[in-house]
DNA sequence: AATGGTTCCAACCGCTCCCAG
DNA sequence: ACTGGGAGCGGTTGGAACCAT
């Protein structure tokens, strides 16, 4: 449905904020909160829209804001949680306290995401230049760049036949031996939505194991739970449906581990 | 020092979701 | 069940900062 702008923009103020206005806005919602940031501005005494106010205090102005670059280990973890969630910023950075979904999803952008392109791009080159030893997962047959899959070897076979624990992948240091770079996965899938049936003809089936099952299903439950996970029609909810045997082959391959991957 | 190209990030925009009425 | 307003989200962009020549 059509709907009328957030705000009268006529004399409102856009572009960067002064040091002024960080102090009133922080002022004001110190002393006030911000329950309604559609009046904010008005009784703050700000000529900005309330959209504008609560960016400006999320992204930048709140105190628990943590600064600075980013570690190895939240780059991992954005890289991670991106693999399972895809562009769903909001709830990657519910997984790294301090940092802003705005902050993550530039990060993504100017570094990780050309840095896993470069990383596969490499790769690509030396598995032409020498046939590798090491049987290489591929998503997709060598006529189609598209994501289909053999119909006799599964993902998760293929996987396993390499020999890669489980929770060293995930939780490995080295980009050049993560989970994401091993996937091979072509640029197009970062940035595109998956269908069920994609998503399906990605993510292998697996064998029915009751016990592992309950244990998956409570995991899944409470990482479900977990703060940042409030939206229902997207990207959580096709690996819900379609994929989720992909994080159940690796719960149920990762030996003794009753929970998901920490993340 | 000047210029042009590139990178990066703060902020905006448009859309969807949620929920009260 | 429907509607409309507010909040939140992800995509995009303007321009400052940085770098190479």
């Amino acid at each position: 449905m059509a709907r009328s702008p957030c705000c009268e923009k006529k004399g409102l103020k856009k572009g960067p904020w002064s040091l002024e206005e960080d102090e009133i806005l922080t002022l004001y919602i110190q002393k006030y909160g911000h329950s309604n940031w559609r009046a904010l501005p008005k009784h703050a005494g700000l000529l900005r829209c309330g959209k504008s106010c609560r960016l400006r205090w999320i992204n930048y102005l709140r105190p628990d804001i943590k600064r600075g670059n980013f570690t190895n280990e939240e780059e991992q973890i954005i890289i991670q949680m991106h693999h399972l969630l895809g562009n769903r910023w909001s709830a990657i950075a519910a997984k790294l306290p301090g940092r802003t979904d705005n902050e993550i999803k530039n990060v993504w952008h100017t570094h990780l995401k050309k840095r896993l392109l470069k990383t596969n791009n490499n790769q690509e080159n030396s598995s032409t230049r020498k046939k590798s030893s090491k049987p290489k997962i591929k998503r997709s047959d060598s006529n189609s760049s598209t994501l289909t899959q053999s119909s006799n070897s599964t993902f998760s076979s293929d996987f396993l036949s390499q020999g890669k624990d489980i929770e060293n992948v995930i939780n490995c240091e080295d980009p050049e031996d993560s989970l994401v770079t091993m996937l091979e996965i072509d640029e197009s899938f970062w940035s595109e939505t998956k269908t069920d049936d994609e998503i399906s003809s990605i993510m292998p089936s697996n064998t029915e194991l009751p016990n592992q099952q309950y244990h998956f299903n409570n995991s899944l439950q409470n990482f479900q739970n977990q703060e940042g996970y409030g939206y229902s029609s997207n990207s959580l909810d096709k690996v819900d449906d379609g994929g989720m045997d992909f994080w159940y082959d690796l719960f149920i391959r990762s030996g003794e581990s009753t929970d998901l991957p920490e993340f």
